[in-house]
RNA sequence: GCGCCGGUAGUGUAGCGGUUAUCACUGAGCGUUGCCAACGCUUAAACUCGGGUUCGAAUCCCGACCGGCGCACCA
């Protein structure tokens, strides 16, 4: 029997929602279209993360290149680190981490060339643990797809792996931006690319997929969020480390989970809240949803807190469909030194400090007639000394190995108290990064549903995509009754009312009425208008709503209005008219 | 990347050396139809690709591609 993976990636197919890449030559692993239906759906998710992270929150978006220099992708670590030592055996065909292999001959084999790893492998007659065949060849599996910028191939580009370090790159340019205040937060949607190297299980790993994500600067003194307080009553599906060793869920306050150290601090806590009101409000079911922390070693060295959202999927079990994390200061402390320019922020004190500052302050006078040409560099290393070195009649320094003695009188000290108003500091940054493409798979699973259908002896099944109606691809049909002129106008005319409005809506007089409701049902399209003989005497129609098959009547004067409230405000069905 | 299994209209399938390639649903057109996949007529639409064996291949063999599962890898 078919599983619900298959119904509805079957549904998807036919409907217009997803579709194999490149079809049409025989397909290519690892790269999915999204239809008409699909694209619109995606996008709606897409304008639903964009409502609660750029409008609520604040966090504007940016649009960097999908190509990234080489210097972005080395200091974010995946030049070096996205990419594995791989040796294969030549007998069982097996592939293993060259790295691994010789760890316990040589000392660091992680900062090894794949030459240098074949070499250590072949000297010490490593074989292969399987079978203990010849190993092949070390070679470098880098996950990233690699490119040239202009021609002549002088200049590397790769496409970015994650849409983040795009956000990291702009810091300078966004700390202006928001007027040099902490905390602020950038975000970006987009498309990422990983050469895996297997693509498997559809939509959920892709070679080139949709991030979304958030880069969030906070002071990395105070992690609060002055949010927190309107979302710490909300409870989750927690799956602590502790609960992994358990190995059972918890309900939980976000409150109380931050309050047992749980969850690092508030600003996380409020991360997963605002995640978990984004699935469920594009139509994840909560009971299929949990956070999942990771494992101390599963955990990047630098992260203080990693927290999955995962969701269940009926074929897949737990899919990691957002990863939020504490990154510290981990990512601008590495595009500083690649880019040998401070990232930091300045935040001032509340109260200016005091502080006593001694100077060193070389006499050029003196120093430049004796020292000539090295008198600079005298003067740089007097200056880093110590206020307690120089307490002597002379002062002895070395430079270049040679010592060199120094009067007292060539040098000045002074002391003075200074008022500081502040400092420079290191954001820490909270990254929520969202998988869009699996979150779009998973609500399609989520809100597939097949009913019975209990009309009279009939056993057919009816197929209903219980979309939320803000995410629906299509969110009214416009049906006439039956397929006659006269109730055919008043239906192309809503039609056009609805356009208008902004609202997407699909017009159908072919085949039965019911018929036409099933199909809609199909695509989750939440409201059918129908037009019948009576919108003929009073100019009213009926809207029937597609998970309860009820219908109300109202007056086709504020019908765009009625939609729009039924989508958009989430105005209750039976508030929208008359009962029919 | 390896191993096992599979690939036939839009979808689901039958056929497993010689068929006009089966059936159902779907789609389109006409008629009919006063609210949940009704009906009648008409019609469209497929053997993944390449090579081989054979008088003849959707069917057997080999390879590629794609898909599923397991292993490995991986956010």
């Amino acid at each position: 029997m078919a599983d619900k993976y298959e119904k509805v990636i079957e549904l998807a197919k036919r409907r217009g929602f997803l579709w194999n890449s490149f079809e049409l030559y025989g397909g290519t692993a690892g790269f999915y279209d999204y239809g008409p239906l699909g694209a619109m759906l995606k996008r709606r998710v897409e304008n639903i993360w964009r409502d609660i992270f750029v409008i609520n929150e604040g966090y504007y978006e940016i649009e960097a290149p999908t190509i990234g220099i080489e210097d972005v992708f080395i200091a974010s670590g995946h030049v070096g680190g996205f990419s594995d030592p791989l040796t294969e055996c030549q007998k069982c065909n097996e592939a293993f981490r060259a790295d691994h292999l010789v760890q316990d001959i040589v000392n660091n084999p992680d900062t090894m060339s794949a030459d240098q790893l074949t070499e250590v492998i072949s000297r010490n007659n490593i074989k292969c643990p399987e079978c203990g065949g010849r190993l092949g060849n070390v070679y470098e599996f880098n996950l990233m797809f690699k490119t040239s910028i202009g021609p002549g191939s002088k200049r590397t580009g790769y496409l970015r792996p994650e849409t983040a370090q795009g956000m990291f790159v702009d810091f300078p340019r966004l700390l202006k931006f928001y007027r040099d205040h902490l905390p602020f937060g950038a975000t970006q949607i987009g498309k990422a690319y990983r050469n895996e190297i297997s693509p498997r299980q559809g939509v959920i790993r892709l070679r080139e997929f949709t991030q979304a994500e958030a880069e969030i600067f906070i002071d990395p003194r105070d992690k609060t969020h002055p949010g927190f307080r309107e979302i710490c009553d909300i409870v989750l599906n927690f799956y602590s480390r502790e609960d992994q060793t358990r190995g059972s869920i918890q309900k939980m306050k976000i409150k109380d989970a931050v309050d047992k150290s749980i969850i690092a601090h508030e600003f996380l806590g409020y991360c997963l809240a605002l995640t978990y009101q984004f699935l469920v409000r594009v139509g994840i079911a909560p009971e299929k949803l949990r956070f999942r922390q990771h494992m101390k070693d599963e955990m990047a060295h630098y992260a203080a807190d990693c927290w999955d959202a995962e969701i269940l999927s009926e074929r897949f079990g737990w899919v990691e469909v957002v990863g939020i994390a504490d990154r510290t200061d981990y990512d601008l402390k590495a595009h500083a030194k690649q880019s040998k320019t401070e990232l930091t922020v300045y935040v001032p004190y509340d109260a200016p400090r005091k502080v006593e500052r001694s100077v060193i302050k070389p006499n050029m006078g003196i120093l430049g007639p004796r020292f000539k040409g090295k008198a600079g560099r005298i003067a740089d290393v007097l200056r880093s000394l110590k206020p307690e070195e120089i307490l002597g009649d002379t002062i002895e320094i070395t430079l270049d190995g040679e010592k060199i003695e120094i009067e007292k009188g060539a040098v000045a000290f002074e002391s003075s108290v200074e008022e500081v108003h502040g400092e420079n500091i290191i954001p820490h940054v909270i990254e929520p990064s969202f998988g869009i493409d699996r979150i779009t798979y998973s609500l399609l699973e989520h809100s597939y549903f097949e009913e019975e259908a209990a009309e009279e002896g009939e056993d057919r099944m009816r197929i209903v995509l219980r979309l939320p109606p803000e995410a629906a691809p299509v969110q009214a049909a416009v049906l006439p009754l039956l397929a006659r002129e006269e109730l055919i106008k008043p239906a192309e005319e809503i039609i056009r009312k609805l356009r208008k409005a902004g609202i997407l809506a699909a017009y159908d007089d072919s085949g039965t009425i019911g018929r036409r409701y099933r199909r809609n049902d199909e695509i989750g399209t939440p409201y059918s208008i129908t037009v019948d003989y009576q919108t003929l005497e009073d100019s009213t129609v009926t809207i029937r709503d597609r998970d309860s098959m009820k219908q109300v009547r109202v007056s086709i004067s504020d019908i765009a209005d009625n939609i729009h409230d039924l989508v958009c405000s989430g105005k209750s069905f039976e508030d929208a008219g008359r009962k029919v």
